[in-house]
RNA sequence: GGGCCCGUAGCUUAGCCCGGUUGGAGCAUCCGGCUGAUAACCGGAGGGUCGCCAGUUCAAAUCUGGCCGGGCCCA
């Protein structure tokens, strides 16, 4: 059944309304359970990290990952969905750390492990929550109720498992390596887990002493002088030129041995002018040359070092060129060192701790940071004079991704995957799997992996997934525990235990070898193995086999770019490693979302845009939609909030074409599931079926977009097409369909066509904006459940005709030519042209014409359609006679100009027929001329009043002429604008009837007499007077319409309310309901009074009417259907369980509906059958699965009729009744408790609002507060004010005190003036109404021109008080920052001329920034809000 | 230094794969129109060295090469 729509797209309340219906209704559930028999999809969801807040790339992944699978499921796919959180490692930790007030590990093993990584667990699952709740809001449907957490006993025990298979493919060892170091967090990091950033460094060049070549010294260059105590050698590229430079400083002379490409750079950073080549070896030469370490004399352990190549020159090829060509190598720093180091056998001497402090081993630096050690070093390679140069270098260095601590390198053991033996197969897979876009897989995956080194999995922490290896002390025997099962055979074992450190810590095996206790590794596992094994550690594998042989492995994912060296890598390093292949099988890497000035979002940047304050200022469905249809999923996106504004703006326009839709509809009753199209095609106008053609060919577009991943495109065509096809066209051409009174199968077709199109919109929309979807479903459809529940439309072929759309554009581009004919000659639409002519140039052109005849002539408003043949001219040419001079007077003479002067002023055609048919004759001075072919030609020449324009359609003649007809009607459409805009401005209801006076010139009277019946019936006027006599209706205006005075007055009859009640009683047409109403019974309760007798007196009822009335009201209110409590669904009689929502009903006395469960934990009845659509078991008796919402049986049931009628309430000026006696504020609304004589909340009085206080009863009211009395400010002349206040109130008290204080006082309002005088009094005060009424003492708010000389005018002449509440108003019409320089300027008069001026503003309207920049403008702001 | 992506109007962008009418839109600006979907909406106008330079071609925003700028990743 359709449903009247609220009055506006309010997104927050609506989205804040449809989370809870789904809530309610357990719609998410009952929607996975309704797709349990489609086909398996198993997404796997990247887990973000457990931060506590979403950004706006978490907001675009999520929206992308929903719609996508939302998409899916109305595909019919059975999608696995479980979100999951990455909880585990050092974020945590850090931020658990500061809020203990720890800073290192020491102080986290006193405090003990166990209180800390408990409340790691309550951190993270505290975040967890909140992330949830924000992604929830974005309308985001996974199992949030169930997601997958890196956290539990289960999820460990798989990535136990995992590493158990790679200890059983040899791809797990213990090895010492370089490694990347936090110093900070004293733990090794993964290269995922280093951020590279700007870092300032010593950049220092040192002279390392040559041993038997005295005063040489090879020259070298270092930014990590804390590394030159570990120094074992200087490495050289045998390739390169090596030159020794003789340089003389401070009347030294020394000479550097360095690479010679680079001789004049090193001598520039160190300032040396003057120097001499004296030498020159290449590198292999050099080989072997002995220095002497330049700290030896510092670090005692240098001087015992022995080896082959200690402190010697050697050759590597991996050394470039850059700076002095002789690089410093520590093998127990640096990962290439350490690797030349193996190479070379030299020790890798690593003096420096966990905690980047150096060890005793590091002699004079011992108990030094690196950090304290690095300008120890400098400062004494300066003293002893080894230091050549020192500079300041900014280059890109690694940080700790969490703590931002410059990493250190230092070797140490560690436990590692060796990702080089299992690297050619991860090759292959990422070629087998399928990447969106292609390159994010063959290009930046693929080169990534093949970068990659072996994976350092151990970490020296206590917050993540323990190392499941227990080693024996004595003999180095290894245990590694795959499952729970395993560990407990072990001693200390406790069934249930978490896993976790430290309780797993205390765990003991014995030694199968010798019996000794092994002990646990005390490492943790980096975090990002953690999400590396998330595909099968979510289904419960290796305990769960049928679960993983379901859906392992993943069919999608998808995430961002730095996934790369992220979840892709691990995932398909752990894929590989447990089961040789990729676990997922496609992919879509989505771009940045970077702030609109293109650079990545921070919030130090002042470009952050926080995606929940978004959704609370346009919604998530605009949100979404926005980002969905900005760019493709995969480029980088630079958030502009206009953005979203503008597709705000789009989904407003889908929801007033749906209200549109809806108002009629539902007026109407009109019941879709009645009327097949097939059933309506021969009441279908081309229209209609152009429409159906537009919508098959973008259900194939959309699908062929979405499929590859081209969400962009796809949303744009849908926004396209409910722009331009829907709203701007098709809309427009039914419009006048829709208005027939009564059942009209032409109205139906176009009820029909719309709902399809609407209908199928909808679904399209459904993935992308799901809450606007379901609340529009709701109301045109609302069979299922939701309308995430029903099928992808599918492509209905058999209204695929292009031919018609192309006819249609043809139309829509000569109805485009006639407009801008219009706007060149200024012709208003709402003036018919006479007549369109169009020569077509095509059969196309030909074809559309015929067509769409009607549309062309309706849409252009013209009286007359008429095609050209090819030689056929426009009959509105005017022909003129040219004669031709010579040939006349070479017969007549001296009188040729006088035959010429008399051919001109004949008529044209009449000289042109005579000629057809042989020659013309004139008389002139009693002779008989005769004129012959030969001496005239004719010229074709356009009235002024008709455009010519030639298109690749043809020849569009327009003829605009205004005939009397025209001008009559032209102006009764003026009238009728005006009225209309009149039954607004009385806020009344669309279906009400008026009583209608015009006052217009005798001629116009009797002009507008043909078009009487039109008028009434457009305004719906039940009388209509047009006349010259004084217009005495209820609301009366007087307009000047081109240039006329026409007066016009309209009394409503406000019987709309009492209508729609009296046509609820059976046999009560309209017709009947207004002769009860015109009888005096305005209410259904007062036409219960009355008696039969009454009743059958009044005319215009017929027999009968008066006893079924009598009848009506004794039976009561009975007979309305039941509402489901928990979906709403109208309920058949007597039903236990909802069709729609599956919910139990229960007996009157039963509580409440119990949560749902659903059928399928109930043992089965007998009778209990499945639901061929989805299987799921259905109690018997019902007639649609509560699952799914499939119907049984062939006849698909009728929803339930009668709609509430449409009710729109009015109250115009009168307080509105509460229940319990209490009223509102006819003024600013608020609650008043009886008896009040004046409103608590504005003070105004609530007996000159025209109603007395209502009688005291004893119900109780509850008031907030009543709201201390502000004190009004006193008003300084030369100032201008700004109000905030919920409504003017207290701005015209102001007012009023100061015009009663003696000054002049002048008003401007959106209010209509009379209701202003009404309430406020202000005799004598001029108002000036903005409004685009266009009378006397209006001001369009578009004309802030007129509104400030106006202004200007008082504000110098009577120097008075001005209040103005309408500045809103001004500011949504007009750009803001002209409004802004209007406020300025009248603050700059007010100032000059001793005037006062009152803004009244209620902040709730405006935008904060817009309200911040007016406060700035004024004098005083004065806060008065409740 | 290397890899990948991006560069079109003031802003956000389509078109580029597959060369072919005068490079389309939306926002913003200015000018109009419409008025029971209406604090909505519709139309028109102005606004472009398609980052730059070469090349291929009858023809280049589109293909190729180089350069410049931005982003991401890696050294």
């Amino acid at each position: 059944m359709i449903k009247q729509a609220e009055k506006e797209y309010d997104p927050k309340a609506l989205e804040r309304r449809i989370q809870e219906y789904w809530n309610r209704t357990k719609a998410y559930e009952k929607m996975r359970r309704a797709r349990a028999r489609g086909k398996d999809f198993y997404f796997v969801d990247g887990p973000p990290y457990t931060s506590g807040t979403i950004h706006m790339g978490q907001a675009l992944n999520k929206t992308i990952k929903d719609t996508v699978l939302r998409w899916r499921r109305m595909n019919n796919y059975n999608v696995r969905d479980q979100p999951g959180y990455d909880m585990h490692g050092l974020p945590i930790e850090v931020q658990v750390e500061k809020t203990l007030g720890i800073t290192n590990k020491k102080e986290i093993e006193d405090l003990g492990i166990e209180r800390f990584v408990n409340t790691c667990r309550e951190f993270g699952l505290d975040l967890l929550k909140k992330m949830n709740d924000q992604f929830v809001r974005l309308g985001v449907w996974m199992d949030w109720e169930h997601p997958y957490v890196t956290i539990t006993n289960e999820y460990m025990e798989s990535a136990w498992w995992t590493l158990k298979k790679a200890h059983e493919s040899g791809l797990l060892v213990e090895a010492e390596k370089s490694l990347q170091w936090c110093a900070r967090c004293e733990t090794a990091l993964a290269e995922a887990e280093v951020e590279y950033a700007d870092e300032t460094d010593p950049s220092i060049y040192v002279k390392f002493p040559l041993v038997g070549r005295p005063n040489e010294y090879i020259l070298v260059w270092t930014t990590t002088p804390w590394t030159l105590p570990a120094n074992m050698c200087v490495a050289v590229n045998p390739k390169f030129k090596y030159a020794k430079v003789r340089v003389t400083r401070a009347g030294k002379t020394e000479n550097l041995w360095l690479v010679e490409e680079n001789i004049k750079a090193v001598m520039a950073a160190a300032g040396v002018e003057q120097y001499q080549i004296v030498d020159e070896v290449m590198g292999s030469q050099m080989e072997g040359w002995a220095y002497t370490h330049p700290l030896s004399g510092k670090v005692p352990i240098q001087r015992t070092l022995q080896g082959p190549w200690v402190h010697k020159v050697v050759p590597s090829d991996t050394v470039t060129s850059e700076s002095t060509g002789s690089v410093h190598t520590a093998p127990g720093h640096g990962p290439e060192d350490f690797e030349l180091g193996q190479k070379l056998g030299l020790p890798a001497f690593s003096p420096v701790d966990e905690r980047g402090v150096f060890t005793a081993d590091a002699g004079e630096y011992a108990g030094k940071t690196v950090r304290e050690g690095s300008a120890a070093i400098v400062q004494d390679l300066s003293a002893s004079r080894l230091l050549f140069a020192e500079e300041k270098i900014t280059h890109r260095y690694g940080h700790c991704w969490r703590c931002k601590t410059p990493i250190l390198f230092r070797v140490a053991v560690q436990w590692f995957l060796k990702v080089g033996d299992i690297k050619p197969k991860m090759l292959e897979e990422i070629g087998r799997v399928k990447w969106h876009p292609e390159w994010a897989g063959d290009a930046r995956q693929y080169d990534w992996t093949l970068n990659l080194r072996d994976w350092c999995i151990s970490r020296q922490r206590y917050w993540g997934i323990p190392l499941p290896l227990w080693r024996c002390p004595k003999d180095g025997e290894l245990k590694v525990v795959g499952s729970l099962d395993e560990l407990s055979a072990a001693r200390n074992y406790r069934e249930g235990m978490d896993l976790h450190r430290p309780g797993i810590d205390a765990v003991v095996f014995d030694c199968p070898e010798c019996g000794t206790e092994m002990n646990r590794v005390k490492d943790i596992l980096d975090v990002w193995f953690d999400s590396g094994v998330s595909s099968w550690a979510q289904l419960g594998y290796p305990r769960r086999e049928d679960e993983f042989k379901r859906w392992w492995p993943g069919d999608w994912i998808m995430e961002g770019p730095d996934q790369t060296r992220g979840w892709f890598n691990s995932q398909l390093t752990a894929g590989v490693v447990a089961f040789g292949r990729s676990p997922f099988e496609s992919v879509l890497m989505h771009g940045w979302v970077n702030g609109p000035d293109g650079r990545q979002m921070h919030k130090s940047l002042g470009n952050y845009v926080d995606p929940v304050g978004t959704i609370d200022k346009y919604g998530a469905d605009a949100l979404r939609f926005y980002l969905l249809e900005v760019h493709a999923p995969w480029e980088d996106l630079n958030f502009v909030e206009e953005g979203v504004v503008n597709s705000l703006r789009t989904l407003n326009i889908l929801w007033n074409v749906h209200k549109f839709a809806a108002t009629y509809m539902a007026v109407d009753e009109f019941d879709p599931a009645r009327h097949s199209l097939d059933s309506l095609v021969k009441s279908m106008r081309p229209e209609d079926k152009w429409l159906l053609s537009r919508l098959e060919n973008l259900k194939i577009a959309f699908g062929n977009e979405f499929e590859t991943y081209n969400l962009h495109r796809a949303c744009r065509l849908l926004e396209e097409f409910v722009l331009n096809d829907l709203s701007r066209w098709y809309v427009k051409l039914v419009r006048a369909r829709t208005w027939k009174e009564g059942e009209d199968k032409g109205k139906l077709a176009a009820y029909r066509v719309l709902h399809e199109g609407l209908g199928v919109v909808t679904r399209m929309f459904a993935p992308i904006t799901p809450y606007l979807s379901e609340a529009i479903y709701q109301h045109l459809d609302g069979r299922k459940l939701t309308v995430h529940m029903e099928d992808w439309p599918p492509v209905q072929e058999q209204w695929l005709n292009n031919e018609l759309e192309k006819e249609m554009a043809i139309a829509q581009e000569i109805v485009e030519v006639v407009s801008k004919a219009r706007q060149k000659k200024q012709m208003k639409l709402r003036w018919p042209v006479r007549k369109i002519a169009v020569k077509p140039a095509t059969e196309d052109a030909a074809k559309a014409l015929a067509t769409f005849r009607d549309v062309v002539m309706s849409q252009a408003n013209a009286k007359e359609l008429v095609l050209l043949k090819g030689n056929e001219d426009f009959d509105g040419i005017q022909l003129t006679v040219q004669p031709n001079a010579a040939a006349i007077g070479r017969v007549y003479k001296q009188w040729w100009s006088k035959i010429a002067t008399m051919l001109e002023n004949r008529p044209a055609d009449e000289v042109k027929r005579a000629l057809d048919k042989g020659e013309f004759k004139i008389g002139i001075e009693g002779q008989i001329v005769r004129i012959d072919p030969t001496m005239v030609s004719f010229k074709k020449t356009m009235p002024e009043d008709i455009a010519v324009v030639t298109t690749p359609h043809g020849e569009i003649y327009v003829d605009m002429r205004i005939t009397p007809e025209i001008q009559a009607e032209g102006y009764a459409r003026e009238l009728i604008r005006r009225i209309q805009q009149m039954r607004k401005e009385t806020d009344l209801a669309v279906e009400d009837y008026i009583k209608t006076a015009v006052r217009v010139r005798k001629e116009f009277s009797k002009l507008l007499e043909p078009w009487k019946p039109y008028l009434a019936a457009e305004t719906r006027s039940r009388s209509l007077v047009i006349g010259e006599d004084p217009v005495t209706e209820e609301y009366v205006v007087e307009w000047n319409i081109e240039g006329e005075t026409i007066t016009i007055g309209i009394t409503p009859y406000r019987m709309a309310d009492a209508l729609a009640e009296f046509t609820k009683i059976p046999h009560i047409t309209e017709r009947k309901g207004i002769a009860l109403f015109d009888a005096g019974y305005k209410t259904s309760a007062a036409l219960a009074q009355a008696t039969k007798d009454d009743l059958s007196r009044i005319e215009g009822l017929e027999s009968g009417d008066a006893r079924r009335i009598r009848e009506h009201f004794e039976a009561g209110p009975a007979g309305e259907p039941g509402l489901c409590p928990v979906c709403e669904a109208e309920l058949p009689e007597n039903a236990r369980t909802c069709p729609r929502c599956g919910e139990s009903l229960g007996g009157a006395e039963d509580p409440p509906p119990r949560p749902s469960v659903p059928a399928r934990a109930e043992p089965r009845a007998p009778a209990a059958m499945e639901c061929p659509e989805c299987g799921q078991s259905v109690p018997p008796g019902m007639k649609a699965c509560p699952a799914c919402g499939h119907r049984f049986g062939a006849e698909p049931a009728r929803p339930p009729a009668t709609a509430p009628p449409p009710a729109v309430k009015v109250s115009v000026t009168s307080g509105t009744q509460e229940k319990g006696g209490a009223t509102n504020c006819p003024f600013c609304e608020a609650v008043v408790p009886p008896g009040a004589v004046n409103c608590p909340s504005c003070g105004t009085s609530l007996r000159l609002a025209g109603k007395g206080a209502p009688s005291a009863t004893t119900l109780r009211v509850e008031i907030q507060e009543p709201p201390a009395a502000r004190p009004l400010p006193d008003l300084q002349r030369s100032s201008t004010y700004l109000v905030k206040e919920d409504s003017p109130a207290m701005s015209y008290q102001l007012f009023l005190r100061t015009l009663a204080a003696g000054m002049k006082g002048f008003c401007i309002t959106r209010t209509y003036p009379e209701k202003i005088r009404e309430q406020h009094g202000l005799p004598g005060v001029p108002i000036l109404w903005l409004s685009n009424v266009g009378k006397e003492d209006t001001v369009r708010p578009k004309d802030l021109e007129k509104l400030s000389l106006s202004l200007e005018q008082f504000i110098g002449q009577e120097k008075g008080i001005v209040v103005i509440d309408g500045i809103e108003y001004l500011i949504t019409n007009n750009n803001f920052i002209t409004v802004l320089r209007l406020v300025q300027a009248l603050r700059d008069q007010v100032a000059m001329h001793g005037a006062i001026l009152l803004f009244s503003v209620n902040p709730s309207t405006l935008d904060e920034h817009q309200l911040h920049l007016l406060e700035r403008e004024v004098d005083q702001v004065v806060d008065l809000r409740t």
